[in-house]
DNA sequence: TCCAAATATGACAACGCTGTCAATAAAAAC
DNA sequence: GTTTTTATTGACAGCGTTGTCATATTTGGA
């Protein structure tokens, strides 16, 4: 049960502990030979380093924070940021500790302090839309908890971040509509406090203008985000004529509520709407027709994103303070060509 | 930055800083002015005990670990089971450090186990499929490492765990088939190696044998609970003549899966094909049409399994070691009376 | 009032590691 | 072959708690 100490190693090896701690600690200024000596007892007694004394000596925890609202955002998209922040964590020597909060809470803050204090982690890991809170990262910044953000889009200069390209992809995709035919898109926007999501309704505007087209207010539907907004949205959009022939959504989830109340007008997809999202989800492959949507590479960015606070935290001279990730259009077989509506048959 | 010590908070309060530690393990015999007096100090200074000298002293870490398939379980299954865990967690004043990994691993268990050392969590909770590695089970229990299993179907007598009634739901659910009419039901099964997800498999199996329903072993498929691999069976299903006029599927991706399918060939649902799923998903709401399935409590269960690993932790004699929590069908829009495929007006 | 028992408090040594700094061994320069 | 420099190793003192055991202090009974 109880496991080998440093002591056991260094007897062993027949050296100091102190030894015994540097080649566990890789440092500099140990023999080759000594090295493998002290290696191989190691090895020979299953010997790992007891971290809570470790942490309390070296005062580090080796322990990283992940905060992230776990009411707004898709598990898919939680679920990728731990597995991103965790390959970092493995080759750093790191572990995760994950703390799922709700972002409406009106004691967010003192939520997040409070947890770094008690569990002690050396640094923060903030998502979306943590990652804009601009109240939680002064205080952050103040208490001199390092942390880096995903996605922010406010005060880029003061901290370590992460970003995608939300806006020019954005624009991307609205062009990829239009090339296909389409001059009657609609955009169904996110939770407005969600600010890279609203990122992304800009780049919506920049290609409506870049290509003269008119953009009617009424084709603009801000949602919430979820499933349920973008069906709401979807019946706005879709009860009434003129209708878009094309609705391009913030994100997936509300894509897919769009798509789910075409399919309950009788509205074909991609005959009569095309349909994009944003995300690329799990959610957009299942549903039918698979949707058309953006690829953020979620999981690398959460990986270079651990990799940059790592690297600060080890050099903190270090200039290199952010990544910027290209995202990929997919296309599925919710978006196509249009065809004027009285040329359908369905209706 | 650098937190209070426990001797701030001994001089603060004029005692010893035994007499703190007293206080703040909220040990017996401590005169209760004197631990007023403690506890105002505690919250004048905003004392915090540092985890790691605690861990170091006590040898225990206060961390339980999570150690999940990140592979083959869904994002939303392993977020409400973080969920519960953590809720569970932060009343018993435990963290909460996640381990995915992939269960087609080879080095499973010695990754388990070593991240158990390395991370010096004090317990485990397991999730399907780990829950019924048995393998692990037993290696774990070999090296006295406190865990409880969820949802696992062997060996329930060596450990805690926690349990829904997988087999009997299954069963309702397809009497609720049999009931809507239908006696063409096919099942579509998940991974063999997802013992809990057969468990399933039986319930069908029960069902139709005790409504006297022939089984027709072509209408039995094997998936891997994954969307594509639903659409694999849907294809081998629905391809052929005659067809089932409801599918009973073991998970909701599977049922997603075979939807698109049905789509696909313009098999309309549910008017020529019922289809129902298990877990109850946000995929279920999300589908197109919005998917009958089966609730499993999940983030209660988790909690639930957390609230019994800490209680037996802190009194090892405790003989209440497993829960069993009831599913609840939940009907949508893709399940409804059968009507003869010859009747229908759509092919 | 005094003494035993129960209760309350404190002193001090772990816990297993890292940081500092001194001591030694090896290499380089003279 | 010395001396200087550099590389390598070790002794020892913390880090901030808890556990053990000894020492007050209070309580209750005679």
């Amino acid at each position: 049960m109880s496991s080998p100490t440093i002591d056991d190693v260094a007897k062993q090896a027949k050296v100091s502990i102190k030894t015994v701690s540097r080649v566990v600690n890789r440092e500099p200024n140990v023999r080759k030979e000594t090295r493998e000596k002290v290696q191989h007892a190691i090895d020979l007694l299953g010997y790992t380093p007891n971290l809570s004394a470790r942490r309390l000596a070296a005062k580090r925890s080796f322990l990283v924070g992940l905060v992230y609202d776990n009411f707004h955002a898709t598990s898919a998209y939680v679920v990728n940021v731990q597995c991103g922040v965790m390959a970092s964590c493995s080759q750093s020597g790191y572990e995760l500790l994950i703390h799922p909060l709700n972002v409406d809470n009106a004691t967010l803050i003192n939520e997040v302090i409070d947890f770094t204090h008690r569990s002690q982690v050396d640094c923060l890991v903030l998502p979306p839309p943590l990652s804009d809170h601009t109240h939680l990262c002064n205080q952050l910044a103040a208490q001199n908890i390092p942390f880096v953000r995903l996605s922010p889009v406010f005060n880029l200069n003061d901290s370590l971040y992460v970003q995608t390209n939300d806006r020019s992809a954005a624009f991307d995709m609205t062009m990829k509509l239009i090339e296909l035919g389409h001059s009657d898109i609609a955009f169904v926007a996110g939770r407005p406090d969600h600010y890279a999501v609203s990122e992304r309704h800009l780049g919506f505007v920049d290609a409506m203008q870049s290509a003269a087209l008119p953009i009617r207010e009424e084709w603009i539907k801000i949602g919430a985000s979820t499933f349920d907004s973008g069906k709401d949205c979807g019946v706005a959009l879709l009860k009434n004529t003129p209708r878009p022939t094309a609705i391009f959504a913030g994100n997936d989830e509300m894509a897919a509520g769009v798509m789910s109340i075409a399919h309950t007008l009788g509205i074909r997809i991609p005959e009569d709407l095309s349909v994009a999202g944003f995300d690329d989800s799990d959610l957009a492959r299942q549903s039918w027709p698979a949707l058309t949507s953006v690829r953020q590479p979620v999981q690398a960015m959460a990986k270079a994103a651990a990799d940059l606070l790592f690297l600060s935290l080890k050099t903190p001279s270090n200039t290199d303070l952010s990544r910027c990730f290209a995202c990929e259009i997919i296309l599925r077989d919710s978006t196509g060509p249009t065809i004027k509506i009285n040329e359908t048959a369905n209706d």
